[in-house]
DNA sequence: AACGGGATGGTT
DNA sequence: ACCATCCCGTTG
């Protein structure tokens, strides 16, 4: 049970999250997913965030996880190797998740919310909206806000192009504290406690209660 | 071809 | 609490 490396010899490690950290069991890669940031490189333009909100879609006996219901075009990306995006559509929007554990398992972490840090002008126009919490809070905002659509469906987050996850400088761990609650939005497995958040930050989404 | 629900989000 | 909006899996 030794953390993920996020440091070797002291120095923070700059390139891309790699397959192998995607590839561990999906609600301990949720939890570790906190802290990092996901970055998106569209049209030479980067935007980029720090991830505070995560969810856990599990392999087995998990009725909320797509991969649970069928495998079909649109889930065939989450039984193929880790590290990999599944973009969906929803509601004339889309959300962004990342492929979990070894081939054939089908689990993902959808990403919920990120605390802006670079490309936040460019955020805004996406999103038009000004407002900072408008624009990362929510998974199908935060992919507006970082240009990722359709298109970025099965792109392979382990190359470092387009969309990557850098290690950032992590969780201080005096301040961020990580809480669990229910998922939300979902109308199966309700008493799975698979969200999690860093507890109180300004970003996290859904109701006061489910914030802090 | 038609139908209905959904891991949403913005408005009332 | 309501609903715009549209994709996708299911049913006929």
């Amino acid at each position: 049970m030794r953390p993920f490396p996020f440091f070797k010899c002291g120095i923070p490690l700059k390139s891309p999250l790699d397959r192998e950290f995607f590839a561990r069991e999906t609600t301990r890669v949720a939890k570790e997913l906190l802290g990092t940031v996901l970055v998106s490189e569209i049209g030479e333009i980067r935007t980029c965030g720090r991830i505070v909100e995560t969810e856990a879609y599990l392999p087995e006996r998990d009725s909320a996880c797509h991969a649970a219901k069928y495998r079909t075009a649109r889930t065939e990306v989450m039984f193929g190797p880790a590290g990999y995006a599944y973009v969906y559509p929803i509601h004339a929007k889309h959300c962004f998740n990342i492929v979990t554990e070894l081939e054939e398992r089908g689990s993902a972490v959808l990403i919920r919310a990120l605390e802006p840090l670079d490309g936040i002008s460019m955020m805004q126009a996406r999103r038009g909206q000004d407002q900072e919490r408008r624009l990362t809070t929510g998974p199908a905002c935060l992919c507006q806000a970082l240009g990722i659509d359709r298109s970025h469906n099965q792109v392979d987050l382990s190359r470092g192009k387009t969309i990557w996850l850098e290690p950032g400088i992590g969780l201080r761990s005096s301040r961020d504290i990580i809480k669990s609650s229910q998922r939300i939005g979902v109308t199966t497995a309700k008493t799975r406690r698979l969200r999690f958040y860093v507890a109180g930050n300004h970003f996290v989404s859904g109701p006061a209660k489910m914030r802090d």
